[in-house]
DNA sequence: ATGAAAGCGCTAACAA
DNA sequence: TTGTTAGCGCTTTCAT
């Protein structure tokens, strides 16, 4: 038979459930005989608590919940594990929450806050535009990684972040003192997400600050996939040749999907067309040619968000802070002077 | 004011719970009137209900979990997104669990059953070796993706997966064929897992075949992660240089280590080195050289697991199936003839 | 140190 | 079509 409730173990070790309650959840002031015997009864009959009936009646938990959007973002993996276990060095329990594209993270969020009773949220990858109002429902501390949540204006959230705007200038000011002048971007729709928008504008405010136009027939659109990249890379090639002597993609994925197609179309990276990703992830060390990209600081991200979760939790914050933490160019073999 | 049970709902649209849980539920015989009335409050008052009171009440939920170990295994990812959409087309919600590699996924299994009255479990990842108890343990349909529940014998665990130990003996049949003799395995450590001996049993199945002897010596030991690949090869290029003239490696990520290693030890892939992969992961088509490799049909892993389930939890199967599929090799640049 | 009893927010009979 | 009511399995006072 399997034994699946407290009221069980209770008839079963001779004791009333109150006591087995107490044991489960490791409370002082119970006989360690008493203990044992339910300990044991547990085990032998492989009992697990429901936590369903637990949180419903629990008033805390010393829960934070982690909602990521977005199953496959290279770049948000060693963030999360950093954020565990820092979450963990603190006492608390990390949840993460992986949720779609569909699915609407400032909702879900305010969902695991009343359902685990989480004391804190940290969200990835999320956006918050004109969306004030649910971000105030969510009514315990909130801190938004990689997207500033400081235009909200409101004392429970914070936001760690980098400056997308001049790191994408920084990426293009590279290819530019390299002496390239036609210059492509790769990136995401303009208009789905402000950092697309922003990585654009840092781009412009590059070539303007050098006494130049980016040429918008140079700008090319994809997803965040290496397969996508590839397509509006090869499209490109084929219809117009070697139309550029460097391009700067919007995310490492793209710009390991750009140089395959480089590759394949017969020309050299770095020796005919120059590439510079953006964000870091691992592969970009691997990558052969190792990537030119612009560092996004994984670790200070992460150490930081738990940081303020942590902090604001236990009062130590009374005020939203918002941070901006700096990139850094790390040069690789993809970018060298034009030819 | 937050709003948060129904209860404040029902008094708020001035009928009872029963009816906003109807309303809330989509049964049928809520008079429309009413059901409009219900909703706007429900949205006025950004109320969501509690899935905690919710799962402890019902007894059956439509829900099929998908327990996932390693958060970062990229070979799992496409799996886990085709299951996904193959079990929300077959009416049922997908709830996906990523454990970390300390967790039982097991006995996470068998609480999520109990909690989320989850009616089936796919897992990824996991191993079995002296578990039975615990897999009998769990009361639905279960389904192990990866690796063989055959021996346990249980009609409700079905499992598919590739033949390891013939797909590796594949692999290096390959690089024997191409003239090589000294050949390196890169792989975990050994006895750590299952998979880990197939792969080398089969590899030293290849040699047998063609009447020669795996020399231990070249096994390098690693973790499954580029740096770790990266490592493991590094030194042994640095101690005994150009020890072989081709290696094969349990998994494309170790793979694109160790290519990186020895292009920065300054030989040549595959010039001087061959290297052949495992998985059959995105990546491996869009790395420099394209790598060849076992390819793992991720697809059909999916679409075969998720029917799996499915069938089993629909009782159009009354016994366990234990599916074996096919692996291909995919050619690409990263091997070729021993020089 | 232990037990009895009152709910947590919801669903699912059963009535009406 | 709607309301009433009895729990789901647990935690948490309050007694003892």
């Amino acid at each position: 038979m399997q034994v699946t409730t407290i009221k069980e173990i209770a008839l079963l070790s001779g004791v009333s459930i109150s006591t087995v309650s107490r044991v489960l959840n490791h409370f002082p002031d119970v006989n360690e005989a008493t203990r044992k015997k339910v300990l044991s009864v547990i085990d032998e009959n492989s009992y697990v608590p429901n936590a369903n009936a637990k949180n419903l009646k629990q008033l805390s938990s010393k829960v934070i919940c982690i909602v990521v959007r977005g199953i496959e973002n290279a770049f948000f993996t060693p963030i999360l594990e950093t954020i565990q276990s820092d979450v963990e060095a603190a006492g608390y329990t990390p949840l993460l929450h992986h949720i779609d594209e569909r699915e609407e993270e400032l909702a879900v969020a305010k969902r695991l806050v009343v359902e685990k009773k989480a004391e804190g949220i940290i969200i990835l990858g999320g956006s918050i535009e004109d969306r004030r109002e649910e971000v105030a429902d969510i009514a315990v501390p909130c801190v938004f990684v990689t997207i500033s949540a400081e235009s909200l204006g409101l004392a429970q959230v914070s936001s760690v972040f980098v400056d997308d705007r001049k790191a994408a200038s920084m990426a293009v000011d590279h290819l530019l003192e390299l002496g390239h002048r036609d210059i492509a971007v790769l990136g995401g729709q303009l208009g789905q997400h402000d950092l697309v928008y922003h990585r654009f504008e840092g781009a412009r405010d590059s070539f303007a600050a050098h006494g130049l136009t980016f040429d918008q027939q140079n700008y090319l659109e994809s997803k965040f996939s290496m397969g996508s990249a590839y397509e509006a890379v090869s499209v490109q090639l084929s219809k117009r040749n070697r139309f550029v002597t460097a391009l700067f993609a919007m995310s490492d994925v793209m710009a390991i999907g750009a140089i395959r197609a480089i590759l394949d179309f017969g020309l050299r990276v770095p020796e005919d067309i120059s590439v510079i990703g953006y964000d870091g992830i691992p592969i970009s060390e691997f990558y052969n040619p190792s990537l030119t990209t612009i560092h996004q600081p994984a670790h200070a991200l992460a150490h930081t968000s738990a940081q303020l979760v942590l902090d604001t939790i236990a009062g130590r914050q009374s005020t939203g802070q918002h941070i901006v933490l700096e990139t850094r160019l790390v040069k690789g073999q993809s970018t060298s002077a034009r030819a």
